[in-house]
DNA sequence: ATAGGGGTTCCAGTCGCTGGAAGGTCAAGC
DNA sequence: GCTTGACCTTCCAGCGACTGGAACCCCTAT
């Protein structure tokens, strides 16, 4: 399978496969003329990496949780533990994104918005 | 008044203020020491940018507010479109959050968390 | 033979800092 | 006067996770 298929299969970017290569992600084989040359299980791990990355872990996590997938051994507390710190990163950017929210929303709807200058926003980061 | 008293005051890293300069937010003068000597004004400046990027402004977007804070002449319409457009970024990163909160923390209540193999969050990075 | 659509490599840039090395300056204490 | 330590300076490199572009090779169809 070459890279333009996976491409199309597991929805990243030429590129970004690539690069998934470069850092050790993936390591397809080479057919004769130099191009990769992608197995069904390569794709699958991208598919899986897609995945991954789409819930926001990160490519460290992506290696955790791809080497956890491929031990028949492991323990699924093993990976509850990595999906928990995840959910937790998401929680505390969610109420960091939350009070920004709540913060400037306040001020757009305390804002005019018409062509005089008097500006509650530009008043609130000059001296809150 | 020295890079580190505006760190103080500002609350910001003294590396974060010497690249504010390099990409010319701000201009200091420097004293016959080669030191930088910021007045009132270019530190107050320093604290707008401060809370406009704990806002989740990008730089670009504190040019452009600094840029309208110092014209005595703008409509506060203008301010009010930047604000917007950022209340938008935030809304959209919310939602995408949400939505990888909400898978996540189904497959994290579905995962045992034992010793055990069998795991539904890795089954559903595996093919959802 | 040529055109196009693949593929390859390598280098640089994105954003907003952050760390570290190597060195100059200043005030306090001995 | 000398040392110590806290400040300041510059410059260069790196983070994460790509993304863009240049320059080139390969394959197929017309």
């Amino acid at each position: 399978m070459n890279i333009g298929e996976v491409g199309a299969r597991t929805g990243l970017p030429t590129k970004t496969i690539r690069y998934y290569e470069d850092i050790g992600l993936v390591r397809p084989g080479r057919d004769s003329n130099g191009y990769r040359a992608f197995g069904e299980s390569e794709c699958h791990k991208l598919a899986f990496v897609a995945r991954a990355r789409a819930l926001g872990f990160s490519i460290q996590d992506c290696r955790t949780l791809l080497a956890l997938y491929e031990d028949d051994g492991r323990a699924s507390a093993d990976v509850k533990r990595v999906a928990l710190e995840q959910l937790e990163q998401i929680d505390r950017k969610l109420s960091e994104l939350q009070s920004m929210r709540d913060t400037l929303s306040g001020l757009v709807k305390a804002c005019a918005g018409d062509n005089r200058p008097d500006c509650p926003i530009l008043n609130d980061l000059a001296a809150p």
